[in-house]
RNA sequence: AGGCACGUAGCUCAGGGGGAGAGCGCCACCCUGACACGGUGGAGGUCCCGGGUUCAAAUCCCGGCGUGCCUACCA
């Protein structure tokens, strides 16, 4: 044990530092598959190995870590499981930053070398934000962290596209993609980012072959309009009943264009025409198919255009854009043009506008998945909190297409597939030796790798082993939540359902806790290029780690986002100093050995504390099992400031103090103990690394406050009588207090008090409670003043079971106190006013419950018995005027 | 274009049919032997607007206004 004394402030450096070394030495974050305690698990939402640590990560992994810590305090087998994903196009262009420093680029190395340096960039750096997770608190088993692109994952990776494709929900085919010209490969439909763009809707004149006049086409993209094989209009659009002829040129290229007619084209958009480019655009390119229509790809895989672009070959796509519409204009071509705004697909990792393109790509059946993840939440067999994003879900998962799994990129898992000379393509789980077709011993493997999110999708379970059978698939999958972000609700939580689903034959966790976002003070995004993120490793570094962990669980309201700013954190740092100080106290208290002596009854704030903390401990273990982390934090702070600190502390004084009744003095030295070690095991799951510290510093602690059970109580200290009874002493106390600073008699001058209880019950709690009224409230002796017979010249407070009484002679003017009770009186007339309008109403006497009514009745009694006290002593205090 | 949230104290928000709440900020007094990152007391609100349901609406319903977000191939 660690000495009592502590300093006057807490320092969190100094602390942190101590005991996340601790935890992870004595093996306190391992799971134990084999253990006999009922099992809690989660999954970590696996940061990008390029990652650092933002409020996002911070938020998400701070729910996970007060999740996991409760439960295990609570008595689960708990298996926190760690790890990060490779991020293929992430870190692929980090990666490719630093070779483009160098002079070089990925082509220069050649494949094998650079996947060789993207594995040797991990090894310096990607371990960075499993640090920055550490530093956080978080009690994941890091003896199993695992990485989407090592050995097992790899394997399962394979396994899973294998079985998808023998079963025909894996195949190969050409479509329309989205094409990033920047990172040179396919993305799904989910990271192209729609965004609205500034642009123009340009009308350009297609004229007939040989008869006189023209088409005129409306588009966006006239770039495109390289690609054209045809225009269409609508069969029933009457403009274009009676055409001159079925075919125009398309200008520039001057290639021979048919006339089409197909519903599809909208009469009311533009002029009814439409030109048809089915390489470049999803639409046209189903009107292709259906007119067996030739697709023309115009544009490189760098968005430039190709060789089928004549005159305009080799120009990037803004510029032939732009030298386009100036030959067309040159040309009277371009009947006009007008401003346009649409939104148009992005690049999610790099921005870069997105091109449609045809081209030949693997893609994952998805509907017969979708359909099963569907079910299984409509089932309830996976809960999504909050309710209202389960909408969200059913929507997606019923609109959903395709998923575009091939990218072009290097790093990631190689698809496992294999092409012979005599075109059989050949998926298999190990590499091929022949072709199975012909024989032949010259295959070549496809070069693509698969989306990231194709290995995260496993991520529940390949994580656990599988394909193999192993103890800790059998212990801990299904997982109990899952807790992520709405941002990835479709890229990961939804196909995570698909996947376990299919493979698991159960879905990958029973909970799923959707949190909000972090933004800024102002409620904006943050991001890098607004200057506004907030860096959490900055916020430790000022508040400390527990006070930042305790501000986020304090914000997070379901559905809500988390406006962070610097200075609500600064409050719970001053939330964590008291807490300190608090500690300081018991310590200071529990510094001696405590002699060993008879028990003595407990006085009355003992049985309060005890009784007030195992309710609250039930309420906060009620919040943190539904996910309320801010309800959770809040009862927490609550009670330990306002409760335990305000009340509790300052009754516990007096016997603390008293050396003239060592037993006594022993017993609340006890309570003061156990009532302490009990705050701290409410607040680890919020605040590990202080909750830790003071532990190891409370005589009669062992081990780790992580292997300590949750503060649950007995039911034999549920006290409501102590509670009620104690509510009254306070009630007095502060009445004393009110009546002071109302006054303006300073805090140190004691004055007389006298009290007449309404009651016998109430005569003896207060008789018996009367040296601690004297010492908070800072009076003289306890007088009793008789029913009917108030002390002279008092200023006067009343209270349901006693009226209090501070003799004012010479302490102050009559005046002021005039002023004080006539606010008070309003103040009361106020309050019952509603009351007394409902119970003036028949309808509400006829239909509300009768305990309403009775409440109603009782409170209106309540304040008027108050106000005839109040207008006596006014009275009497007028008549000394 | 559809969908989903949200408008409550100066600020940030909780609450969700029967007594308007918290934190921060503000005002006054106080370095009382855990704590000035503190103590005690206090001020401050047409719960966005308009209708409706109800004995009773900040709360439920409808319609506005405002804000934010998500989804979407009408060029």
């Amino acid at each position: 044990m660690t000495s009592l004394k502590l300093d006057k402030a807490y320092d969190p450096a100094q602390v942190e530092r101590r005991w996340y070394a601790y935890w992870e030495e004595q093996g306190l974050f391992v799971a134990d598959p084999a253990s006999p305690k009922p099992a809690y698990s989660i999954v970590i939402p696996p940061p990008n190995v390029t990652g650092q640590l933002h409020m996002g990560h911070a938020l998400n992994n701070t729910m996970q870590d007060i999740l996991c810590r409760y439960k295990r305090m609570a008595g689960y087998e708990v298996l926190w499981m760690p790890g990060t994903d490779h991020a293929g196009i992430a870190t692929q262009n980090v990666v490719e930053r630093q070779l483009a420093a160098e002079g070089q680029s990925r082509h220069d190395l050649g494949r094998e070398k650079f996947i060789e340096r993207v594995w040797e960039w991990r090894a310096e750096y990607g371990g960075k934000i499993i640090n920055q997770l550490k530093r956080l608190g978080a009690s994941c088993d890091w003896s199993r962290e695992r990485f989407t692109m090592d050995q097992g994952l790899s394997r399962a990776v394979r396994e899973v596209f294998v079985r998808l494709y023998e079963e025909g929900l894996i195949y190969q085919g050409d479509y329309i993609i989205n094409w990033c010209p920047r990172c040179h490969t396919a993305l799904s439909d989910l990271e192209s980012e729609h965004e609205e763009v500034k642009g123009g809707l340009y009308y350009i004149r297609y004229p007939f072959k040989s008869a006189n006049g023209y088409l005129v086409v409306a588009t966006t993209r006239p770039e495109t309009l390289l690609g054209d094989t045809a225009v269409a209009v609508n069969p029933d659009d009457p403009r274009y009943a009676e055409l001159p002829e079925d075919t125009v040129l398309l200008p520039l290229l001057g290639r021979e264009l048919p006339i089409i007619r197909d519903a599809y084209v909208s009469t009311e958009f533009g002029t009814g025409a439409l030109k048809i480019t089915p390489a470049h655009d999803p639409n046209d390119f189903l009107i292709g198919q259906k007119h067996n229509l030739p697709s023309i790809r115009v544009l490189d895989d760098s968005g430039r255009v190709n060789a089928e672009g004549g005159p305009y070959a080799g120009l990037d796509r803004f510029e032939a854009r732009k030298v386009m519409l100036e030959d067309l204009e040159a040309q009277g071509l371009l009947e006009r043009q007008e401003d346009y705004l649409h939104s148009v697909g992005h690049c999610y990792r790099c921005k870069t506008l997105v091109e449609p393109i045809l081209s030949k790509q693997w893609f994952v059946k998805v509907g017969p998945l979708a359909a099963e993840a569907l079910k299984a939440v409509q089932e309830g067999r996976t809960k999504i909190v909050p309710v209202q994003w389960e909408k969200t879900y059913f929507e997606w998962m019923t609109n959903i297409r395709d998923w575009c799994v091939s990218r072009q990129i290097w790093w990631g898992h190689r698809i496992p597939a294999w092409y012979c000379a005599c075109g059989q393509v050949i998926v298999s789980r190990t590499t091929p030796q022949a072709c199975p077709a012909c024989g032949g011993r010259e295959l070549t493997q496809e070069t693509d790798v698969l989306d990231t999110w194709f290995s995260s999708a496993l991520w529940p379970f390949s994580t656990m082993g599988w394909p193999q059978d192993t103890p800790e698939l059998k212990k801990f999958y299904p997982t109990s939540c899952l807790v992520t972000g709405f941002d990835i609700l479709f890229f990961w939580v939804a196909r995570m359902m698909m996947m376990g689903i299919k493979f698991m034959g159960r879905v990958p966790f029973t909970d799923v806790y959707i949190h909000a976002l972090v933004r800024d003070a102002q409620g904006q995004k943050m991001s890098k290029s607004k200057g506004n993120v907030i860096d959490p490793l900055t916020v430790m570094d000022d508040f400390g780690t527990d006070a930042f962990r305790f501000t986020l669980a304090a914000f997070a309201a379901q559905g809500r986002d988390i406006k962070m700013s610097q200075e609500r954190i600064a409050g719970y740092r001053n939330f964590v100093n008291k807490i300190w100080n608090a500690a300081r106290f018991t310590l200071m208290n529990l510094e001696e050995a405590i002699p060993e002596g008879a028990a003595a009854e407990p006085l009355l704030e003992e049985r309060w504390v005890l009784s007030r903390l195992r309710r609250v401990a039930a309420e906060v273990a009620r919040a943190i099992e539904e996910y309320r982390f801010n309800d959770a934090a809040n009862a927490v702070y609550q009670f330990v400031w306002h409760e335990f600190c305000d009340w509790y502390l300052e009754l516990s004084k007096g016997p603390l103090y008293d050396r003239g009744d060592p037993a006594r003095q022993a017993a609340s030295r006890r309570v003061l103990g156990e009532a302490f070690s009990r705050v701290l095991r409410l607040l680890h799951p919020f605040m590990p690394f202080i909750s830790e510290e003071l532990w190891q510093r409370l005589p009669g602690t062992q081990g780790s406050i992580m292997t300590a059970p949750w503060p649950s109580g007995d039911a034999s200290e549920d006290d409501p009588a102590a509670e009620a009874d104690l509510e009254l002493v306070m009630a007095v106390i502060s009445a004393v207090r009110n009546i002071r600073g109302e006054m303006g008699i300073s805090p140190g001058q004691e004055v007389p008090l006298a009290l007449t209880p309404h009651e016998e019950a109430a005569r003896q709690v207060l008789a018996a409670q009367a040296g601690r009224i004297q010492s908070l409230a800072k009076t003289g002796p306890l007088a009793w003043a008789p029913e009917g017979a108030p002390p002279a010249k008092a200023a006067g407070a009343a209270l349901a079971r006693v009226t209090v009484f501070v003799p004012l002679e010479g302490l102050v003017d009559f005046a002021a106190e005039e002023a004080r009770l006539d606010k008070e009186l309003a103040k009361l007339e106020r309050e019952i006013a509603p009351s007394v309008q409902k119970l003036a109403n028949q309808g509400f006497l006829a239909k509300a419950p009768a305990e309403v009514v009775e409440k109603e009745r009782a409170k209106v009694a309540e304040a008027q018995d108050k106000m005839a006290r109040l207008r006596q002593n006014l009275a009497r205090i007028q008549s000394f005027r």
